[in-house]
DNA sequence: TGTACATCAGTGAACGCGCGTTCACTGATGTAC
DNA sequence: TGTACATCAGTGAACGCGCGTTCACTGATGTAC
C-alpha cells in the first residue's frame, strides 16, 4: 500500500498480495477448508516455504484478508452510507439488503471461509466474528428503534442475520456451483419483502 | 432391530449399535469434521480396527445414521402427523415450526454432521440432500397454496429452510456452548411471527 | 453328546500417505569503507 | 565509483506428525461327523 522503503520490501509486499490473491481465488473455488496451504503457493506461482516468510497459518492468513477488508471498508466516505433510518420502512430494507448482497458478492472468498473455519474451530469462529461484527451493533440499534413490543433484539437480530447469511451461501455458493443461480434482483426482492413483513410485524402496510 | 440369527450376529449388531451411539455423542460434543475414527472407537469403548467391519468410512457412518433416522420417522403413525394444510394461518405456521424445531433437537448430532459433512463435500451434501429432502416438497406444496402473487417458491423454499436450519443450528448448537441458550417457547415464537407475516406478505391478519 | 475343524467378530500394533513445516542453500539487494 | 561482506526474500527437498487403514493374531461361536 505504502511506498515500499526498499527492493526487498517491494518484493516481499509483492509476493504477500500475491499469495493473498491466490488464497482468495483458491478459497472461492475449492473452500476454505479444503484448501491446502501449497494450493496456496502454487496458485500464487510461489514455492511452498515461501508461504511462512508472510504468514504463520492459514489461519493467520484469513485474519489478514478480514483486516484488509476492514481497511477496504473505512475507505469508503461517510456520505456514501448515509441511509434510511427507520427499518419500518421497506425503502430502509431494501437498503439494508442491497448493501449486504453486494458485500457479500464482492467478498465472497472471505465469508465461505469465515463460515467454514468457524464450523470448524469455534474459538477462531469468535475471534473472526468480533472482527466484522462492527455492522451488528449497528443493525441492533435499528432494530430497537422498531415500533411495538418488540421480541428479543438479540435473537430477533441472530434471525436477520442467519437469513441473510446462509441464502447468500446458497445462492452465491452453493447452487451456482450446480449452475442453479438466482438474479441479484430476485434476491434481492425476497429478502427484503420477507424482512419487511416479517420485521415490523403485526403492524404491516 | 429383527432378532439377530445368532450370537455372533448379535455380537456385531451390538458393536455397530454402539458404533452409531458414539458417533451421535462425539458428533453433538466436538462436531462431525473435528471427529477422527478413532474418537468414535474410543467413545464406543471398541479397537480402532473394528470400525472397518461395519462402514468403510466416517461418511458411510452417517449416511447410515440418516438412513435410521428416516426408518425412524417412517414408524410415526400417520394420524400424528396431520396439520393444518393452510399456511396462511399462523396456526400452521407454528404447527411445522415447532415440529421442525423437535426434529432439530431430537437429532442433533445428524444436523450438526450434515451441515459440515455438505460444506466439505458438495457431492456428498447433494446426496444427503437427497435422503432428507422428502419434506420439503411437502412444503413447497404449502407454499404453491398460498395466496397472491407468488415469488419463485425455489426461493422461498430455500429462504424458510435457510432461515430454520441457520437459527436451530446458532441457538441449539453454537450459542450453548458458549453458555448462551434461548428457551423452546421464545425461538419457536419469534420463527413462527417472521414467517408468518413475512411469508403471508401483503395480506397478514 | 463329544471332538475336531472352520468361521468370524474383535484386537491393536504397524504401516504408509498426505500435508504442514523446516532448513540449508541461492542469488539478489543493501551496507561499509 | 568499486570492492568485500552482510542481509534477506525466495526455494524446494526433506522431515515428521497425525491419522486413516490394514492385517496377522486371538478366542469365542458355529458346523460336521
Amino acid at each position: 500500500m505504502s511506498a515500499p522503503a526498499s527492493r526487498r520490501a517491494a518484493q516481499a509486499a509483492e509476493t504477500e498480495a500475491a499469495l493473498k490473491a491466490a488464497a482468495r481465488r483458491v478459497f472461492a473455488d475449492r473452500g476454505y477448508l479444503n484448501t491446502k496451504i501449497t494450493d496456496i503457493t502454487e496458485a500464487a506461482g510461489r514455492a511452498a516455504g515461501s508461504f511462512y516468510n508472510h504468514f504463520a497459518s492459514k489461519e493467520a492468513l484469513l485474519e489478514a484478508l478480514l483486516q484488509d477488508l476492514l481497511a477496504e471498508a473505512d475507505k469508503i466516505p461517510r456520505e456514501d452510507v448515509e441511509h434510511p433510518a427507520d427499518l419500518g420502512t421497506i425503502e430502509s430494507i431494501r437498503w439494508h439488503v442491497e448493501a449486504w448482497w453486494r458485500f457479500y458478492k464482492a467478498h465472497l472468498p472471505e465469508m465461505v471461509a469465515i463460515k467454514q473455519a468457524a464450523m470448524v474451530d469455534p474459538e477462531l469462529g469468535r475471534r473472526l466474528q468480533r472482527i466484522v461484527a462492527a455492522d451488528a451493533e449497528h443493525m441492533l440499534i435499528h432494530l430497537d428503534a422498531l415500533p411495538g413490543p418488540r421480541p428479543d433484539p438479540r435473537l430477533q437480530l441472530s434471525a436477520v442475520n442467519t437469513l441473510l447469511d446462509g441464502f447468500a451461501y446458497t445462492w452465491l455458493v452453493v447452487n451456482p456451483a450446480n449452475g442453479d443461480t438466482v438474479s441479484d434482483a430476485d434476491a434481492i426482492d425476497l429478502l427484503t419483502n420477507m424482512l419487511h413483513h416479517g420485521l415490523v410485524g403485526e403492524a404491516p402496510r
